[in-house]
DNA sequence: GATGAATGAGCGTTCATTCAT
DNA sequence: AATGAATGAACGCTCATTCAT
C-alpha cells in the first residue's frame, strides 16, 4: 500500500519535474510563473505546494537530477582508461545524448548557472562546472602532451570553444529531428577533432 | 552652449544606457529591477524615467545599437568581394571586435532575443537574424561550390556551429584580459577553419 | 455544494464592487486608490485582483451593470405605448428608482462617462447616451407635435433641462431618506410637466 | 517700473491661470498633470512654481476668484429689494452670465467642490454653498409666504431643483453657441417658473 | 523667468507563498 | 490532493515638487 503510493507519488513529482522543465525551458526560470506551471499540470497554483516546497526546489531537482546523470555518463567514460582523441569523442556523444534526453534541463542549466551558482544551495552547480572544467583541461593536456593535439593554441580557449560547441547546441537542438544526437555527434567531431588534433 | 548641452545629455543617455546593458547582461532583462539600474547609476529609480520612456526602451535602445554596429561592420565585409574563406575570417574578426566593444548587448542579445523577436518593437531582431543566417549560409555554400569547404557535412550544421562557437564566447570574455579580440579571432580561427576546410 | 461557492463568489464579487462603487463616488474614480478599496473592503491591494483583472474593469462592471438594469427599465416604458405625458413620468420614475437602487453607478456616471466614453473599452456608454437622447427627443418631439408640450422652447434645450433635472439629484440623494423616489419623481414632476406641459 | 512689471506679472499669472482652468474642466483636476498645463503654457513643468506655490494653489486661485466675483453679482441682486419672481429671475440670468464668462471655473466647481470643502484650505467652498443655500431658501419661502410660489412642494427639493437645473447647465454650455447666455436664461426661467409659481 | 535633472512618495499590478477547508 | 482566498513584498512607472544654473 505504501510501496504503491510511494512510487505514485514519485510518478507525480517527476511528471510535474518534467512540466516544470519544459515551461522553465521555454520561457526562463525568472518569467515563469507558479501559476503557468500549475495551468500546464492542470492543477492551481497553491496545489504545487502540496509537492514542492518552493519554486526554486523545482528548479534545484530539475537541475541535480540532471547533473547527477551527466556525471553517471561522464565518470564512466573518464574511467575506462581512453586515449586523448576517443575520450573526447566519447565525452561529445555523451553530452549530446545528454541534450537529446534532458534537453529542457540542459537549457535551463545554460541560461541560469551563472548566476545561480552564486547562491549557496546551487553551490554544486559551481562545484560540477569545475570538475567538468578540470576532465576536460586534463584530457587536453594530456593530448598536447601525447602529440595528438595542437600544442599551438591557449589550451583554456580551445576548453572553452569545445565546450560551448557542444552545449550550445541545446539551443535549437530538437528531439526526434532530421539527425540523431549520434549523427549531431559524428558531424560535430568531424569538425572539432580536425581543428584541434595535429596534422598527420 | 546648446552644444555642448546636448552632448552633455547625449553622453549621460550613453553613461546610464553603458550601466543598464551591464546590469542586464549580468542578471538578465527580467530579473535586473529598474531600481538596480537606477541604483548602479547612482540616483533614484524614478528619475531613469526623466531620461527614458521605459525599461524596455533602455533595452531596445541597446540592442539596436548594437546591431546597427555589428551590420555596419557586417556589411563593410560583404561588400568586399572576399574569397569564401577570407569572408568567414573577417565575419569572425568583426564578431570578436563587437564583442570586445559591445560585451554586455552581445550577451542581452544571446539570452533575450529568442523570446523578445515575437514581440513587434522587436520584430528587427527576427530580421536580423535571418540577414545574418543568410550571409553566412551563402557564404558557406560559395566555399562548398568553389571546393574550399568541405561538402560531407550539413551546411546548417556547420552555420551553427560557427555562429554559436563566436558568439558564446561573449559570455567569458571579458575586455583587457590576456587575449585582445583579434588574437581570440587568430586562434578560433584556425580551429573552426580547420574543421570545416578541404584537405590541400 | 458547488451551486454554494458559485453563490458565495456571486455575493463576494458583488460585495467587493458595491464597495469599490461607494468610494468610486465619493472620491472619484482617479482619485481612488486600489488600496483604499480593499482597505474598505478589509483585505489587501492585493487579493482584490483574485476577483477583478484591474481597477478598470471593476469599473467598468459596476457601469454597464447599472445601463443593463437601467435600460430593462426604460425599454419597458417605451415599449408600452404611453401617451408623451406619461412615458415622460414614466421615466422620470424609473430614473428616480435607479438613482435609489444604484446611487453611486449614477454618480460616477456622471462624474466620468464623458471622458470614459473616448476609450473602446467604454464606447457602450456613448451607444448608450445616443439610445437615451433618441428615447426623450422622440418623446419631446411627439409631445410637442400632439400639442401636448410647449412649442416655443428648443427642445434640445428641454431634453437637457429634463435630463440633468433628473440625474443630477444622483448627488444629493441619499437612500433611506425622508422622501421616497417615488414621493421625489412626484414632486419633480409636478414642477417639470407644468414648466414644459401647454397651458389648458 | 514696478508697477509695469507687477502689471505684466499678474497677466502672465491670469493667462497661467485661465490655461490651467481649462485643462481641470476637460480633464478634471486630479486627471491633470502639472506638465500637461506647463505644455499648454508653453513651458516646462517646474517653471510653473515660478509663478505658482503648488498645482493646489492655481485651483484655489481659480475657485476663490470665481466665487468672488459671483458673489459680487448675486450681492447686487439680493440688495436690490425684488419681489421673489423677479429675485429667481436675476439670480438664474447671474448665474447664465457666469457661466459664460467663467465656464471652466464653473466646471470645475460642479466636479470637486464635495471633496475639496472637506480640506480646511477650501473651507471657504462650504461656506459659500451656505451662504448660497441660505439666499434661494429665503427668496423661495418668501415667494411662498407671498402666495407667488406653489406651497404644496418641499421647499428644500424645490431648491435643489432649480439650483442644478441652473449649474448643471455648466457642462454643456459652451461661450458663443447658438443661444446667448439671457437667451437659455430665459427659457430655463419660463420653464422653472411655470413649475414652481401658482397659476393665476 | 525658465530649464534640466533629480527626488520621493505613492500608484496599479504581479506573484510566490500560505492555509483553512 | 487539491481548492479558493488571501497575504505581503516587490515591481515598473507617474508625478508634484525642488533647486542649482
Amino acid at each position: 500500500m505504501t510501496a504503491i503510493t510511494g512510487t505514485a507519488n514519485a510518478e507525480r513529482r517527476a511528471e510535474l519535474l518534467a512540466t516544470a522543465a519544459e515551461v522553465f525551458a521555454a520561457q526562463g526560470y525568472n518569467a515563469t510563473t507558479v501559476r503557468r506551471i500549475a495551468d500546464e499540470a492542470g492543477m492551481l497554483a497553491g496545489s504545487l505546494y502540496y509537492h514542492f516546497d518552493s519554486k526554486e526546489s523545482m528548479l534545484d531537482e530539475i537541475l541535480s537530477a540532471f547533473l547527477d546523470e551527466l556525471w553517471t555518463g561522464y565518470d564512466t567514460v573518464l574511467a575506462a582508461g581512453l586515449g586523448p582523441r576517443e575520450a573526447i569523442g566519447a565525452l561529445v556523444t555523451q553530452s549530446f545524448r545528454q541534450i537529446d534526453r534532458h534537453g529542457p534541463a540542459v537549457a535551463i542549466y545554460q541560461r541560469e548557472s551563472r548566476h545561480l551558482s552564486a547562491q549557496p544551495r546551487f553551490a554544486y552547480l559551481a562545484d560540477s562546472q569545475l570538475k567538468f572544467e578540470n576532465a576536460w583541461l586534463r584530457t587536453l593536456e594530456r593530448g598536447v602532451a601525447e602529440g595528438a593535439f595542437r600544442g599551438d593554441l591557449d589550451v583554456r580557449l580551445v576548453y572553452r570553444f569545445v565546450r560551448d560547441t557542444v552545449w550550445v547546441a541545446a539551443s535549437w537542438y530538437r528531439p526526434g529531428g532530421t539527425h540523431s544526437p549520434e549523427e549531431i555527434a559524428r558531424q560535430y567531431l568531424s569538425m572539432v577533432l580536425a581543428g584541434i588534433t595535429t596534422k598527420t
